[in-house]
DNA sequence: GCCAACGTTGGC
DNA sequence: GCCAACGTTGGC
């Protein structure tokens, strides 16, 4: 089992929306970026588990915790032209966008923000982490269980 | 709202 | 294949 971060803007798509879901499910449709998208098809497994990251936002850091339910399948609002998610050039006899269902566990007991990682890191306790890369941008990425298990404990305060 | 960092596009 | 222009991300 693997462990991941997920990045959404909460505006958009949060965590309350996923708690609000049907089954508390959502396919984590609309990534368009090939490295995310290599993760998505490739690499994540049902079983895995994902911190659930709010991005541009007042706060941004890590909210909760989500489970991978399923593997990658090609994403179909990227075939649909009505959807804001479309991508013209995107085949469905050569899927281009995947993505993956996901579940809700819970939430964090608070916000563990970017800015305390980022203080953390001082302390190189997380080594080399995707997320404290200048101007990372990519919105899935892989978490080694070793910084999985040191930000949970950072969840007590 | 600003803007630096980054990925993608497309002319050549 | 290079690289300038462009659009987007996302912290601040």
């Amino acid at each position: 089992m693997a462990y991941w971060l997920m990045k959404s803007e909460p505006e958009v798509f949060g965590i309350q929306h996923l708690v609000a879901r049907p089954q508390q499910t959502e396919p984590w449709d609309g990534v368009r970026n090939y490295q995310a998208r290599n993760m998505l098809r490739d690499q994540m497994q049902p079983g895995d588990q994902a911190f659930f990251y709010h991005s541009n936002c007042k706060t941004p850091g890590i909210v909760g915790l989500m489970e991978i339910i399923t593997a990658g399948y090609p994403d179909p609002t990227a075939f649909d032209p009505q959807h804001r998610y479309f991508d013209p050039k995107s085949d469905p006899e050569q899927p281009r966008w995947f993505l993956v269902d996901v579940r809700y566990i819970r939430h964090l007991t608070r916000t563990i923000t970017l800015a305390e990682l980022k203080s953390e890191s001082h302390a190189a306790a997380l080594g080399d982490f995707a997320l404290l890369r200048q101007g990372n941008r990519l919105s899935i990425m892989p978490v080694t269980e070793e910084q999985w298990q040191h930000i949970l404990a950072l969840e007590p305060g």
